[in-house]
DNA sequence: CCATTTCCATAACGGACGGTATATAATGTC
DNA sequence: GACATTATATACCGTCCGTTATGGAAATGG
C-alpha cells in the first residue's frame, strides 16, 4: 500500500506538492500544538482544501504523524547525531547545541513539537500524546546506551548515575523548549545552555 | 466589591462549598490543560451545573485564573519559600526539591500548571497563555534578585552568570515537569534533582 | 473521442463546545 | 404570609470542530 513510488500517472494529477503540504502542516502543528491546530488553519497554510487534505493524508490524527515523522527525521537529526561525540560531554554539548539551535530558528516555530505534544491535552488527543511520549523513551534508551559506553571508555565515573545523567540533560534541553516557546530570546537560552555545560563533570 | 466577608446572607444559599469547588476546578485544569478542560468534565468534578458554575465564577477563563491563583498560593508557595535559604545552592535544592513534591504528589496531577498553561494552544487560549508567561516571569525576577544577593554573599562568584544560573534552574524545574506529565516515576525525577544538585558549584 | 480515474470546489453533516434563557426552589426581610 | 433575592435544574442557543457527500473539471488509457 501507498506504493508512491513510480507514480501511478493515472486520473488527474494533484496541482500540489505534497511534501511542500506537509512541510506546512508541521509548521502549524509545531506552533499551536496537536489540538490548538485546526483544519481551518491547516488548509490555510497547506494552500490545500479539507477534501484533499483527507484524500492525501487520511485525516488529522494521520496527517499528524506523518509530520511528525518529519520532524524527527529532519529538525532532531542532531540528536542522532550527537551520539557521535567523542566524549560524554561532549554529546551534551551537541544535545545542547542542537536543541538551541532548533527551538530557536528564525524561520520557524520555536519551542520543540515532542514537548508540545506530550503535555497535558483533552482526550481527544490522548493518543497521539501517548504515541509522542513513547518516541521520545527510544531517544532517552538511546542516550543511556551512549553514556554506558562513556562509562566504559572512562569519560564518566564508574559510579556515575547514567538514568539520572540521561534524564537530567533531557530535562534541560525540555526546559529550554518550554522557555522558548514562552518567548525567551535565543540569548538567554544560549546562557542556560552555556551555564549548564559548564557544570558538565570532565571534559 | 466581592466584600464576600459578613456574607450577604440573602437568598438562597449555594448549596455547595465555593473553595472545595474552586479545587476541585483546579484538579481538572492541571491534569487536562485549560482548552483540554471541557465544561462537561469542570462541572462533573466540581458537583455543580453550568449556570452554578458561571454564576459562582463568571466564565471558563475567570474560573481558571481563579484556579491559577490558588495554585499559585498552595502549590507554588515552596518557591517563595526557597528563597530564604541562607545560600544560593541551598536555595536550588529548596527549588528542585519543592518542584519534585508539588509535581509529584500521590493525591494530585503530575506535572505543573505553569508548564502545561504555557506552551503551544489554540487561538481562544492565547491570552492565558500570555497571562501565565507574565507570572512566571515575576518568579523569574525575584529569583535573579536572590542570585544577586548570593553573590554579594559570596556564596556565588562574582563572575558567575545570573540570568543564566536562573534560567538553567527554572529549565531543570521545567523539564521535570514535562516529564512528569508524561509519566515519569517519582525516582526517575529524584535522581534527575540529585544529578543537577551535584553539578551546582559550590555548597 | 470516449471512458475512466483522480482531483478540486462547495456545502453540508452530526457532534461537542462555551455560554444562557427560563422556570422553579429556597432563603432573608418586612 | 408576601416579596425580593439568590441558587438550582432543564433545556436550549449559535458556533466551531473534524469529517464527508456531491458535482463537476482535468488528465490519462484505450
Amino acid at each position: 500500500m501507498e506504493m508512491d513510488l513510480c507514480a501511478p500517472t493515472k486520473g488527474r494529477p494533484r496541482e500540489f506538492d505534497i511534501d511542500d503540504a506537509l512541510a506546512a502542516a508541521l509548521r502549524v502543528f509545531w506552533s499551536k500544538g496537536y489540538e490548538g491546530a485546526s483544519l481551518t488553519e491547516l488548509t490555510e497554510a497547506m494552500g490545500i482544501t479539507r477534501p484533499s487534505l483527507y484524500a492525501a493524508f487520511g485525516n488529522k490524527e494521520s496527517l499528524f504523524r506523518k509530520a511528525l515523522d518529519l520532524y524527527e527525521r529532519e529538525k532532531l537529526a542532531y540528536m542522532r547525531a550527537a551520539l557521535d561525540a567523542p566524549t560524554a560531554k561532549g554529546v551534551a554539548e551537541r544535545l545542547l547545541r542542537g536543541a538551541l539551535a532548533s527551538q530557536c530558528s528564525e524561520c520557524e516555530p520555536k519551542g520543540c513539537l515532542g514537548v508540545i505534544s506530550s503535555v497535558a491535552c483533552g482526550a481527544e488527543a490522548e493518543a497521539i500524546r501517548e504515541e509522542v511520549i513513547k518516541r521520545r523513551q527510544s531517544s532517552h534508551k538511546a542516550l543511556v546506551e551512549r553514556f554506558e559506553q562513556a562509562k566504559r571508555d572512562g569519560d564518566l565515573a564508574a559510579d556515575a548515575d547514567i538514568d539520572g545523567l540521561t534524564g537530567y540533560i533531557f530535562a534541560v534541553m525540555q526546559g529550554m523548549a518550554v522557555q522558548a516557546g514562552a518567548g525567551a530570546k535565543r540569548e538567554d537560552l544560549e546562557r542556560v545552555l552555556e551555564t549548564s555545560l559548564m557544570m558538565w563533570p570532565g571534559r
